[in-house]
DNA sequence: TGGGAGTATGAATCTCCGG
DNA sequence: GCCGGAGATTCATACTCCC
């Protein structure tokens, strides 16, 4: 199916491929006696080989759909997760987080013979390391009451009303992810309008989740019964409005406003003298929105910079014009004013 | 070195091997203060095929040198974990857990361009599928009042004091392990006596904690700076009573913040004498957070309600620590003071 | 001595657009 | 694809300094 589709095709990819099962199997034959998996690496060899290759395939055709500026989310366990993260590297994504599904309510561990298994990882990564990766960092920061996202996420299993059930009752899918860790990872990395693919769909958690925040979704899945609910799944999902799946703009979205404009309009005229917060410094408007302090004339940043002796300088939030009566005013402020106004 | 040691000699190892970062470039803070960054030659490698060739030798040599029973720690990043994971399963290790680092004060995300980078990751593993490996269940579990201990553990950086610095007052490594990570390491996979090797002993975190802990060790390091300081650290260190570092057993009672993360964080260090009020008992506080006194052993808890014969006691305000100058601080007042400096 | 302000720093794969 | 310039970007903790 993923031959199928166009290469760049993709704006995001989400997997949950299968764990490496055979594995775990391959410690008792089917009468019961046990392996002597130690002295027989070929065989473990293959095993683990087995899996590597099938990783490869679909992860190689997962990076040709994948747009240039695309990035992919891959989850597992320790069983197989270092197998993907290994096969991610070498097929030459460039990785951007490990990110920590910590699990507020884990099952214990039975035998007390590990700690218990009270997380699974995703890797997320882009498709090169030159990729220019979409990252809605403003948006993750707000979700996070305004501190960065970090990249252990306390998430609770997916259970109650969201799990989905056969006519039986029991569980449909034995691994359904909750819709809040997609609803994070769809958020993390994608803008309205964009298209995700899920090629291990399972239950359609991925596609319930895109269709609710306003994204395109692809999504392949091998067992009939899985894919007929999951569709089923995602036509009944009403999908939020605009408003509300719109990402946190981030400051470099915004329209650029150069500051000459400022200058232009008589909101800072030229001759004007501006100065830092400590009033260390001292620098005059030119008619071409140009400073100059002594020495150092160019733009706010540039001049700022120079005076500083720093590497850069944001010269909106470095600069201020005294106010009559001695108060400071931060260029950033007249920036603001102006682009509230042009809305 | 490692090629030296006897076969199946060691019961546990830790293992911090370079990260192989791939740093480029420079980077500065918001405040254009430059971050320090780990360029050290050490952490150079050409590419993950090299990378690749000196971890399965390495990691070869330690389970030629690890004990049946034993168990391996290797910690790593997004970076190089993936690359370590694979390579300990192709060599016919056993992944038990992998285990999460959540940095209490991680560097922050400085372009706001992924997720902060909040923790790394430990692969405990034992020597193959059919070891019979050690795991101090009931300790794991005193340590984190009396439930099992999860696969994520949240501890600070090492900072402050406990950072070995050189004379120029500068980091001596720069990538020194907190000494409440190593505690728990050791304290979950070892009992007194045991030998713990640490193939990258860098500024001897492993050694410190184990002579501590009474274990033995081994530390293997290259650079002869690192080494020096690290055997002087080690030497420095003054053993635990028997009676403190002993793995208990022990059940019951659940506050919220475990009394085990006061001992771990030094704010009751082990060897601590507890005594109530009226100063008719004397306990010891072991390293896993349990309590000696007399034959009573466990929780602070049950300790408390046994020494009275009582059907239950509330540990954190029955037992008292003595001041200096003899005044007594109840143990409520330490968790009060951390869970108020969480807020 | 205590508190407030300011400074330092930690395993970091850390920008983007237009010419 | 290269280059120059605009301008966006930090959290928790510990320590120093000064009043």
């Amino acid at each position: 199916m993923l031959r199928q589709l166009p290469p760049a095709s993709v704006h995001a990819i989400f997997a949950d491929p299968p764990y490496n099962l055979q594995l775990k199997g391959s410690l008792h034959r089917p009468d019961n006696s046990l392996v002597d998996a130690v002295d027989d690496e070929w065989d473990r060899f293959t095993d683990f080989a087995a899996y590597d290759a099938f990783t490869r395939e679909w992860l190689s055709e997962c990076r040709r759909v994948l747009r240039r500026d695309g990035t992919i989310w891959v989850i597992g366990a320790y069983h197989n997760v270092f197998r993907l993260g290994t096969q991610l590297q070498d097929l030459g994504f460039w990785v951007l987080n490990d990110v920590i599904w910590r699990k507020a309510n884990p099952m214990p561990n039975f035998r007390g013979r590990r700690f218990t298994n009270a997380h699974e990882t995703l890797i997320w990564a882009a498709r090169g390391p030159e990729s220019r990766h979409r990252f809605n960092y403003q948006a993750m920061k707000s979700l996070n009451d305004d501190v960065q996202m970090r990249s252990d996420w306390y998430i609770p299993l997916c259970t109650g009303h969201e799990r989905l059930r056969g006519e039986d009752g029991r569980k449909l899918h034995p691994t359904q992810k909750p819709e809040a860790l997609l609803q994070r990872v769809i958020l993390s990395c994608t803008a309205p309008g964009d298209v995700i693919l899920d090629p291990f769909l399972g239950s359609g958690t991925t596609a319930a989740v895109a269709r609710k925040l306003g994204r395109h979704f692809i999504g392949i899945e091998r067992e009939t019964v899985y894919a007929t609910a999951a569709h089923q799944r995602a036509m009944s999902i009403t999908p939020l409005s605009e408003e509300a799946v719109a990402v946190a703009p981030s400051k470099k979205e915004q329209p650029r406003l150069p500051f000459g404009t400022l200058v232009e309009n008589g909101m800072v005229p030229p001759g004007t003298a501006l100065t830092d917060r400590q009033r260390r410094w001292r620098a005059i408007v030119g008619a071409d929105g140009s400073l100059t302090c002594g020495r150092a004339r160019g733009s706010i940043h540039k001049v700022g910079s120079e005076v500083q002796e720093a590497p850069s300088c944001n010269g909106w939030v470095f600069w201020h014009v005294e106010l009559p009566g001695g108060a400071l005013r931060v260029l950033d402020s007249y920036r603001a004013e102006v682009l509230a106004a042009a809305k």
